[in-house]
DNA sequence: GCCGTTTTCGGCCCGACTGTTTTCAGTCG
């Protein structure tokens, strides 16, 4: 059983636990041990093994622990059942409707036997919840807008819509005029989350005397905004407001003096700020949203930045993407934390596709696209042919796109052109080109297109199978997963890293948004193992070769360092990292222009 | 249900905002 599996288990029955009206603290365990889970890097199932582990992990007790290999062993947990009998699992669903809570779906429950939205919506439009203590005509109106929202929306978005969204609406808050100093991102974004359910927009402002007229004359130029749909709140130190896409944003204007307190707790997580709360009240500071502050006495401690902040608390600055409650706030204590790979440190990019099958652009305009954004080498890699839709290459029209490689070395220079193939996985774990054929290729990438849903024995022996012939160099987008649209492929994983880490066989983090894929805990995993990582955009355009950056958080989120990544090689130290080829002349670059004596 | 150099019982992060109240509960992040 999948760990995200159990985390979900686990999270539903601490929200049926809220709503059948248990202490917090007894729902917040099954909470925190749902989080835990969810992000370990390690499988549950293997920690379960061992009669002492699970209880070792902090919030799991031998209650806990108990439950954990009851769901492990059953499929599923007695108590969330038990709950199940009681309520329709539906009334999950209310909870994701903004301005409703456990308390009130409590009472909904009891009152009216409402247990889903088409319920709730009932009630609201027929007036009758207005009368209900605690409800009103308004909250019966916000409960109405929230009900549009869910029902048009999915809820989480794309790394890159965000990032799109986040971009435009800085640009124009930092217009607003000279109130306002700047304007940064915060939250899950800033920690290059897959998805992402809302974004924080952090504004600082100048100081001046005219401070209080000043913000909310910029609360209100923010609302002005025209992407806007909905208003949500307008308080004095905050807006919130949902987007056209329904994408909520949260709006934070404050004090340039505080900004690292801020940035620090609205980029989280919550678990990382939760543990740095902790650590702060043990040496007799607290630490909220505005500054780090002595318990008696409130003398300020540190405020203005996130780096005076850890520096106070005795930890290495940690950066945004691996606060994430996995080890990093020990691994800066003891100075472990890894050289994060970043994306200066790319020199290529060692998948994309070209108008030979489904690229928009040709050989030469993505090597001119590659080299503006200072790469030094890249890899052509169309499809095969078994990817019809895609008009993938059989052997000949292969052949033929590597002598049009070839010639693009004479004709773009600044650029070092490796004749690639993104050649399918059949069926059978058979390559989808003849040995002769592969032999003339500079890299190898092959990765999986069709008959996705094979069971988990027959994708983890294909698999293999294409890690076994000597060609294969990289597996491209391992898991091919689909983000928000397509589950990843089931098989061994661990398998898998075992015999390409044996065979020498890169894995890829896939940077298009889309995918991701690897994700970031099995980059962390893959790692472990000492695995090859490379990063690629899979590009079908030259504007997609700009996505490396997703690709580049991906990896950072999943511990990688720059010596993790063969791509940050210089082009013949990285040929030297490929899995040697069995036959075939090694890539020659073109002789530099004879000078005449 | 977990946890403990203030606690083996009594707390569980905590501050802002909203809408309901007439001093506060519920929701949210």
């Amino acid at each position: 059983m999948e760990n995200h599996e159990v985390a979900r288990i686990l999270r539903e029955t601490a929200q049926l636990l809220e709503i059948d009206g248990a202490i917090i603290g007894r729902y917040r365990t099954y909470e925190k041990a749902a989080q835990l889970i969810g992000g370990l890097h390690e499988r549950i199932e293997e920690l379960a093994k061992d009669e002492s582990k699970l209880t070792e992990l902090p919030g799991i007790g031998d209650g806990m622990a108990a439950h954990i290999r009851e769901i492990l062993a059953t499929g599923d947990y007695s108590l969330r059942k038990k709950l199940l009998n009681k309520y329709p699992a539906t009334i999950l669903d209310l909870l994701t409707l903004q301005s409703l809570g456990p308390k009130k779906i409590a009472a909904l429950w009891k009152k009216f036997g409402t247990a889903t939205v088409d319920d709730v919506e009932k009630l609201a439009r027929e007036e009758k919840l207005r009368d209900f203590p605690g409800f009103g005509e308004k909250s019966e109106q916000n409960i109405l807008k929230a009900i549009e929202v869910f029902k048009r929306s999915t809820g989480r978005f794309l790394l890159n819509a965000v990032d799109r969204e986040a971009q435009a609406l800085c640009k124009y808050i930092r217009e607003a005029g000279d109130a306002v100093e700047d304007a940064t991102p915060a939250g899950s974004f800033r920690r290059g989350k897959e998805t992402i359910g809302d974004l924080d927009v952090l504004v600082t402002m100048r100081p001046g005397k005219d401070k209080p007229k000043n913000v909310a004359a910029v609360a209100e130029y923010i609302l002005k905004y025209p992407g806007i749909e909905q208003v949500l709140a307008h308080g004095e130190n905050k807006v919130s407001f949902l987007l056209k896409n329904n994408l909520q944003v949260d709006v934070r204007l404050l004090e340039k003096k505080c900004f690292g307190a801020a940035l620090l707790y609205f980029t989280g997580s919550k678990e990382h700020n939760v543990v740095l709360r902790g650590r702060a009240n043990d040496m007799g500071w607290t630490l909220n949203e505005y500054a780090l502050t002595e318990l008696k006495g409130g003398k300020v401690v540190a405020a203005k930045t996130e780096e005076e902040i850890y520096t106070k608390l005795k930890l290495k600055y940690v950066p945004p993407e691996l606060r994430e409650h996995c080890g990093e706030v020990s691994a800066a204590e003891e100075g472990k934390l890894p050289q994060l790979v970043s994306l200066a440190d790319i020199r290529g990019d060692l998948q994309m596709h070209t108008v030979a099958s489904d690229g928009k652009n040709t050989i030469e305009e993505m090597g001119e696209a590659a080299r503006a954004l200072g790469y030094e080498y890249i890899a052509l890699t169309d499809h095969s042919k078994a990817v019809t839709v895609a008009n993938g290459l059989d052997d000949k029209r292969t052949l033929e796109h590597i002598r049009k490689i070839h010639a693009a070395r004479e004709r773009v220079r600044g650029i070092q052109f490796l004749a690639g193939m993104e050649v399918d996985i059949l069926k059978d774990g058979r390559l989808d080109l003849s040995d002769e054929v592969l032999a003339q290729l500079d890299v190898v990438v092959v990765s999986v297109h069709s008959y996705m849903n094979l069971e988990r024995a027959a994708m983890t022996e294909r698999i293999l199978a294409a890690i076994e012939n000597p060609y294969t160099q990289i597996i491209a987008h391992p898991t091919g997963r689909l983000i928000l649209r397509r589950d990843a492929f089931d098989y061994d994983l661990e398998k898998i890293y075992e015999a390409a880490a044996k065979a020498g066989v890169a894995m890829e983090c896939n940077a298009h948004p889309d995918r991701l894929d690897l994700k970031d805990i099995h980059l962390r995993a893959a790692r472990d193992r000492g695995l090859k990582i490379v990063i690629s955009t899979d590009a079908h355009s030259t504007l997609h070769l700009q996505l490396m950056k997703y690709g580049v958080v991906t990896a950072r989120r999943g511990w990688i360092e720059k010596k993790d990544v063969i791509n940050t090689l210089p082009l013949d130290a990285f040929l030297s990292a490929l899995r040697p080829k069995p036959h075939g002349k090694p890539y020659a670059k073109p002789a530099a222009k004879r000078k005449t004596a």
